[in-house]
RNA sequence: CGCGGGGUGGAGCAAUGGCAGCUCGUCGGGCUCAUAACCCGAAGGUUGUAGGUUCGAGUCCUGCCCCCGCAA
């Protein structure tokens, strides 16, 4: 469609930034594709291609995978290119190498900054019970996701959202936002603003921790959080000495008892634990080291946690 | 060869090497103003797969397929 398309340099990692790469790719001309280096994961601890890196090859874009990016701004000056673009890429590029395209380098964050800056920002909105999040596409710094704003695009969180239902609908709007606003940005109709300090958050890459369940928290800041770290890293709690999975809960009304006391366990009416402020959570669907995730109902049919069993 | 758990009627789970059971669902009947409640009864299995050991294997041994937890 157009003549002189621009030369982008796409650095990503995970498959949120797939969407991404597809359409750049599918816009502009990518000149090369920078990910992380590819780590044994899964069952067996066989290493696995990157899914940036999978795309990118089906794409024919060739793919580079730097130990540390900031010790190869040489070998990146010899690809010509016209602007950078970052989408969780995972490392933290040098003043060298933001210098190095034309147009700067562009990222794509996944909330609506200057909050949530930092690595897990879908989940953690989730986690703090936000009801709208969004994407950022701002210019990258030196600093952490603290760039100039360049255009946000918001997006309702609904009531049933988790992490995994979120991720895709993000990763499109990245897309979409990366696509839609490139042209602008390099054409200089967009105006760079500050981030307001005063109003940055900033937290952490979620860590397996983060999804252990504290039952004296009130019902709504458990269900948050366990739809914030559905699915990964997942919560979980102590049954007993097994890790037991909790992949959905339920506010459930008002029971006075033991915070983290199995109040009602049944085929027929599910299980409902106590939580802080005398409430109650309901655990909808749970698993078992092993197991397969099961609705409340299903799992104990063939699994009994007597009432008064106290978790956590 | 990173560690580990598991495949048993439709669902979830049991079964010292010796008649394959339990909870739920399904179907039929009963009770009830009524019900996802309650009572009675029934159907439904080649125990993932291929071999091996044994008088006898769901159970022990070996290969293969599939699912999952941890760790990354």
């Amino acid at each position: 469609m157009k003549k002189n398309k621009l030369r982008v340099i796409f650095c990503g990692t995970p498959e949120y930034a797939v969407p991404s790469l597809e359409a750049v790719a599918h816009n502009f001309d990518v000149v090369a594709v920078i990910a992380q280096p590819d780590k044994p994961a899964g069952r067996g601890g066989a290493t696995i291609a990157v899914p940036i890196k999978r795309v990118a090859e089906r794409l024919g874009i060739k793919v580079l995978q730097f130990e540390k990016i900031r010790d190869n701004a040489d070998e990146l000056k010899k690809i010509p290119c016209d602007v950078m673009i970052t989408v969780a890429y995972g490392q933290i590029l040098s003043k060298e190498i933001l210098d190095i395209p034309k147009y700067g380098v562009i990222n794509a964050h996944a909330s609506l900054l200057p909050k949530y800056r930092g690595s897990s920002p879908i989940q953690w909105a989730l986690i703090k019970g936000e009801k709208v999040t969004g994407v950022t596409i701002m210019q990258t710094a030196e600093g952490l996701d603290n760039g100039d704003i360049l255009t946000k695009y918001p997006i309702d969180i609904a009531e049933d959202d988790n992490a995994g239902t979120l991720f895709p609908k993000l990763a499109e709007l990245s897309a979409k936002a990366l696509v839609e606003s490139l042209p602008l940005i390099v054409s200089g109709k967009i105006k760079p603003l500050k981030q307001n300090e005063t109003e940055a958050t900033y937290f952490p890459l979620l860590r397996k921790v983060d999804g252990e369940i504290d039952f004296c928290m009130n019902a709504v800041d458990i269900t948050n959080k366990v739809r914030g770290v559905n699915p990964w890293p997942g919560a979980y709690t102590m049954w007993g000495e097994q890790a037991v999975k909790i992949w959905e809960t339920k506010v459930s009304g008002n029971r006075g008892a033991t915070v983290g006391q199995v109040v009602v366990s049944s085929p027929k009416d599910g299980l409902v634990v106590a939580c802080g402020g005398g409430e109650t959570i309901e655990i909808v669907e749970l698993q078992l080291a092993g197991g397969k995730r099961l609705n409340a109902r299903e799992f104990l049919r063939g699994r009994i946690i007597p009432v008064g069993t106290v978790l956590g």
